[in-house]
DNA sequence: GTATATGCAAAGCATTTGCATTAAA
DNA sequence: TTTAATGCAAATGCTTTGCATATAC
């Protein structure tokens, strides 16, 4: 089941809803979104004119912090903004476009450290990132 | 069997070796080695003084095209350069200070894309990322 | 000899910061 | 009323670029 709309779930928590915020968190719905802050800030600025870049990166951090929104570093460009945070899931980058798609590949339960290789650390998340070229790439 | 060190794959390339490239490739030696580019300008100028940045620069986004040297981009921070891009590995993060760690966990081979997963992808690569707390951060 | 690598300094881009102002609770 | 969010503009950090010079092959 997914998990609430993202909007829905920023109401329930200890987080001023400010016009700006709800811009930003609107910016972000849907399935294989990841766009960039400067992308974010363009969408944003149809629902609320005056928001600044900086209230967006302010925003974009906040909810990364909350573990709302998950940051994906493609191969190369600006850093990107997976509003699916809550749900956890992979990703499919193109080397050649740098598209992405999320994925929810089979056996990622099989994946295991072994003591040796944990190096004494806890491990809290597994993020599997399949690299390739898209259909339009050569 | 570990693939032979990097040096030595260059020099069997159709590459200049040229006293700059040679003081960075010998800054990349050495198993869990994740450098970022300045810590990269600094051992390299111990081998060759009058190195510039721009030359460190080139270098590395040459060995990574090759395929020699892996970009490691952590959570936050500046693009790490991994030089075992020749041995198939993935990664052990630490979300505080950013402690890096090589390791070859159990169970990647089971990692399957569906057909309706790969978006029409020729899959080429596969990166596991492991993220947590190392031993020192809370 | 010729193509290619280098160094320098300047430009580029993404992101963060300081601080006075404004608005949410 | 009080605490926190916003906007602006400047600063920062990392990386790339243009171009004249030097160098490996």
């Amino acid at each position: 089941m997914p998990a609430a709309p993202l909007i829905e779930r920023l109401e329930v928590r200890p987080w001023r809803i400010t016009p700006q915020r709800r811009a930003v968190a609107e910016s972000l719905v849907g399935e294989h979104v990841h766009l960039s802050a400067d992308e974010v800030f363009t969408r944003a600025r149809a629902g609320f004119p005056e928001i600044s870049r900086a209230t967006v990166y302010n925003t974009l951090n906040e909810l990364v912090a909350m573990g709302e929104v998950l940051e994906v570093r493609p191969p190369s460009g600006p850093v990107r903004y997976d509003p699916n945070g809550a749900d956890r899931h992979h990703h499919l980058v193109c080397t050649g476009c740098g598209a992405l798609f999320d994925v929810r590949p089979d056996g990622v339960e099989a994946l295991r450290l072994t003591d040796s290789q944990r190096h004494g650390f806890r491990v809290d998340d597994v993020e599997v990132v399949f690299r390739g070229r898209c259909a339009t790439c050569p």
